[in-house]
DNA sequence: ATAGGGTTAG
């Protein structure tokens, strides 16, 4: 080989690694200078090494000009394209390697191919190109089988990543590890669990495949587990990624206390001011409903990303503060930062949580007109909650007829709410009878559609309502509320009465029922879902799950602390309004947390304007 | 000379 051609060569190589676009143009000009463009390999190591460097424009405009295009070229522009996140291009110029180079796919273009359909999640696609890799001489290939398996674990399809899995016959870290992260994020613990110990090494990258999968699929208590055993097992945690699972673990289960032991890892291991961990932790003190540690947090990075910024907006528009969260958008555009759509399902709620319907009808053309972003069925979902809570019923209504999106659950749900603040009985009962036929394994939609009728003051509709559930063994999930005092958790069962301190509990409530009645409580009943005198459907509400962790933590937390719970359904109307009472009757504010919101109950008033 | 696995916001 000529000289200059591979000192060349060798230069591209340190590029490659420095990842430096500018070196990578002036190299080319250098090569093209010599004209030394043509001398294979150089044209395909300069577009790689384009990819590498980030910039497929001239990775396209080098790969256009080539006068000799060869498989090695081809997936080089595929790969380029895979890197830079574009793996619908990807996809698309494959279409044109036979049209117009007469080029039949080698066995790296394949695994490129599979591999922008996996993060596409373009099953139809790669089921095709599965069959084609099959009858194709590279069907052997065990780097494009482990590709497959990851194409299938991430579109949920687990048992196809097994069976391809299967048929390798040197299996690599990286199949197994695609296999596990699949099992795992599709929920299938025990064989995520089986495989992860049948592997004969277990490195960071393998903890790391395990438990984000699990966080994923829901499953953080058993993530949170495993995080455990893996600093037990004294694995060196090289990089943050499974901090960033971990906190996200703490997140979904609104486990503040250990949120806190985690962010006090992240700190100690050296990565507080990495982007990612920073951005999951923003969101972990807002889920876990410490919004001020979230902005803290958020104040202090010294990078914020889209990621960071709609992180704080979405926190601060769940805790019910929208003005605010417009006020972070405003600083958001000007620090120059391009919202995306996350950003803009935060700004709706936010506006519909306040009622700003012309500045909530604002934010959803400019998401369109000025940002070119086309709403998916959750923008929806949040301008319908924006029109019926405002009472724009018939608005909201052509709204749902006009998308060109078939209407789910939580569509559904919102205007069924604004069904029930409005009083819109028949309206309110067409739209449960949609919910009802769309999950009617869903226990809430039934409480929901009895609510509806309980609110019109129909019995006998709840009473049917009631057995309808009996006769198709829908079981109402039994409610629970935790909170944390100190280091310890606690977790209350409604009706729950043997607890150690259950005649503090009893007394304390008792004695707050009291206080509420002369100030004008009435207990709502018709959120009980049972026939019984008035006397027993208050007993029931007395002891509903919120009720007792609110007492158990007005009895053992430090005076003057905001009271936090968790519960694991959504706070019924009574309830909700105890809770304001009891806020005001012991001038402390209590954060609660249920299925779909947060409530921060402060001087008799609570956070979601009483609409949830 | 070119390929495959683990990370954050709804």
């Amino acid at each position: 080989m000529n000289a200059s051609v591979s000192h060349y060569l060798h230069q591209l190589k340190l590029c490659a690694g420095s990842q430096t676009s500018s070196t990578a143009k002036k190299l080319h000009a250098q090569i093209i200078k010599a004209a030394l463009h043509l001398c294979p390999p150089l044209p395909n190591t300069l577009l790689g090494v384009y990819g590498k460097c980030g910039l497929v424009g001239d990775a396209l405009h080098l790969f256009d000009e080539m006068p000799h295009r060869d498989h090695v070229s081809w997936a080089s522009l595929l790969t380029a394209h895979n890197q830079a996140s574009l793996p619908h291009r990807t996809l698309s110029m494959f279409r044109f390697m036979y049209e117009s180079d007469s080029l039949l796919p080698d066995h790296f273009v394949f695994a490129s191919v599979v591999k922008a359909c996996s993060s596409l999640g373009a099953i139809r696609q790669g089921k095709q190109v599965h069959a084609r890799f099959m009858l194709s001489q590279f069907c052997e290939d065990d780097v494009v089988k482990s590709s497959l398996v990851d194409m299938y674990a991430k579109c949920g399809l687990p048992d196809n990543a097994r069976a391809v899995f299967d048929s390798i016959s040197k299996r690599s870290v990286v199949s197994w590890t695609a296999l596990i992260s699949g099992y795992a994020r599709s929920g299938r613990k025990l064989d995520a669990l089986e495989m992860f110990e049948k592997l004969p090494v277990k490195s960071l990258f393998s903890w790391t495949a395990l438990i984000s999968g699990l966080v994923q699929s829901g499953n953080g208590v058993d993530a949170l587990y495993l995080f455990i055993e893996m600093r037990r097992e004294g694995v060196d945690i090289v990089d943050p990624l499974v901090l960033s699972s971990t906190v996200g673990a703490c997140a979904n289960l609104a486990v503040l206390e250990l949120g806190k032991q985690v962010h006090g890892l992240v700190i100690g291991l050296g990565y507080g001011s990495c982007l990612f961990i920073s951005n999951t932790l923003v969101d972990m003190y807002a889920k876990c409903s410490d919004i001020l540690a979230a902005k803290y947090i958020f104040g202090g990075m010294q990078q914020k990303d889209v990621v960071s910024w709609t992180s704080i907006i979405v926190g601060v528009a769940q805790h019910g503060r929208a003005e605010e969260a417009l006020t972070l958008y405003d600083g958001m555009v000007g620090a120059g930062i391009k919202p995306n759509e996350v950003t803009f399902v935060g700004l709706i709620y936010a506006c519909s949580h306040v009622g700003f319907v012309s500045k909530g009808r604002a934010i959803f053309r400019s998401m369109i007109e000025d940002y070119g972003i086309r709403p998916c069925l959750q923008h929806y979902t949040c301008f319908l909650d924006l029109l019926s809570r405002s009472g724009h019923l018939s608005e909201a209504w052509n709204v749902i007829n006009s998308m060109p999106f078939e209407p789910d659950e939580p569509t559904w749900a919102a205007l069924l709410s604004a069904c029930k603040q409005h009083g819109d009985t028949q309206m309110g009962i067409r739209v449960a009878d949609h919910l009802l036929s769309l999950n009617p394994e869903d226990p809430s939609s039934y409480i929901l559609l009895s609510n509806v009728y309980a609110g019109a003051g129909m019995w006998e509709n709840v009473a049917k309502v009631r057995k309808l559930m009996t006769a198709r063994e829908v079981k109402k999930n039994p409610g629970y509320s935790s909170i944390d005092i100190g280091k310890e958790s606690q977790v209350f069962y409604a009706g729950e009465t043997s607890h150690p301190l259950k005649d503090e509990i009893f007394d304390l409530l008792k004695e707050l029922d009291a206080e509420m009645r002369k100030r004008g409580y009435v207990p709502d009943s018709s959120f009980v879902l049972h026939d019984m005198e008035q006397q027993e459907k208050e007993k029931l509400l007395f002891w509903h799950s919120e009720r007792l962790a609110l007492a158990y933590g007005l009895l053992k937390a430090v005076p003057g602390t905001p009271i936090r719970i968790v519960k694991n359904l959504r706070v019924c109307g009574d309830c909700h309004t105890v809770l304001k009472f009891i806020s005001s009757i012991v001038k402390r504010d209590i954060i609660v947390r249920d299925a779909t919101r947060y409530h921060h109950f402060s001087k008799g008033e609570c956070s979601c304007n009483d609409f949830w």
